[in-house]
DNA sequence: TTGACTTATGACAACGTGTCATATACTATT
DNA sequence: AATAGTATATGACACGTTGTCATAAGTCAA
């Protein structure tokens, strides 16, 4: 987390410096990104940065929490809109990740948060789901969850459900930008994915 | 691609270079890795390192390439011993690579790159099934499929349901190493998590 | 005004990267 | 054996980055 100090600095060098950082995250993976670059671009000491932060990695993954929170709370309200069904709120979330974001920057972070710290970005999203994280929100999502679409006999199995979608979500965005496919072609692929997993993928016996 | 000049050198130099490389893949991922620590323990001058290999990327990923070209063995191996039952040899590809391999060098290896360089990991896995790259196994694999037990139309959907398995795969893998669950834990929710995928997550109308 | 505390600053040591001029080894040909 | 031509080895070096630290400047209450 950002030292205090981050936080009393004046809304407007705030802004800059956070401008500064995204800008930086948005042309090259974290590990690339260099303090240097930001400082430069932001008009700060170098002692300052450190002043504020403990490294880059600090500041990064301050923004990252902020975008997935946004992430979150669209969920919640997408889930309300298609009354409780998952997968469709889903599939709306993810053509909302892959089109409507009309900021080139602010996809080029996240492109670059998706591939190159997976493991960060995944976990964040899987906890929304996990009651030892954020008991609170796991209630809201839990009752707004239409339970009769699903094939469930517990709680737990609701959870593996919402894990089995991300990890679809995830592994279409890779694939999208590996081959780089176009948008419509991304969510035509995700689509059948979830269709298969909605009617099972083994025969009835 | 490493040079010509590596692959060139005496079986001795080549091996011990490979395994100061490993060494250092295997104490920390490859963006934290370092050449310098690699030459040192190699005993090789720095000129000679960029003699052989463009940069540290070349000679990590030559190195991931021939461990998964491995799995890919082991996974066309599996899948006729299940006898085409395609998620029970994944589950067994996945439960060897938990629990079977013996040398903690070379799990660390796999779990640094199954953490860091996701993308690149998943991509080398879906491709071993993507008729573009390698028609060879991809036919070998589609043979040995075995139909019957899945509910699907094309040769397409087959696809899919690799992708979906992988995926599930990946993210439980993450998962695994993020809530640091045990070999065994991990293995169960793996395994519920395919049996939900096999019979459909949602009631059939 | 003073003292205590918070914030700002940039020079610096430590380390890492990739290159390049130079030295050395190897091979084939006369 | 001498030579030429090619492949390989070597390490000093220029350049960039990081995180720290001593010092300066600001703030605020008594």
């Amino acid at each position: 987390m950002p030292k205090q100090t981050f936080f009393n600095l004046s809304d407007k060098k705030r802004k800059t410096l956070i401008e500064a950082a995204e800008h930086e995250f948005s042309r090259v993976p974290l590990f690339e990104a260099s303090v240097s670059n930001i400082i430069k671009s932001a008009g700060i000491p170098r002692g300052s940065f450190y002043q504020y932060f403990n490294d880059k990695e600090d500041l990064y993954f301050f923004l990252l929490d902020e975008k997935l929170q946004e992430s979150k709370k669209r969920f919640i309200f997408l889930l309300n809109k298609h009354e409780g069904d998952l997968i469709e709120a889903m599939k709306e979330l993810y053509h909302h990740f892959l089109i409507i974001i009309p900021d080139e920057e602010e996809r080029n972070f996240l492109r670059n948060a998706m591939l190159y710290t997976t493991n960060k970005v995944e976990k964040s999203f899987a906890d929304m789901f996990d009651a030892k994280q954020d008991r609170e929100r796991f209630k809201e999502i839990s009752e707004l969850i239409d339970r009769k679409r699903l094939n469930v006999k517990s709680d737990q199995e609701i959870v593996h459900i919402f894990q089995i979608i991300s990890a679809i979500a995830f592994h279409n965005f890779i694939e999208k930008t590996m081959k780089k496919l176009s948008d419509e072609e991304a969510m035509k692929e995700f689509t059948i994915m979830l269709e298969m997993i909605k009617q099972g993928i083994y025969k009835q016996k």
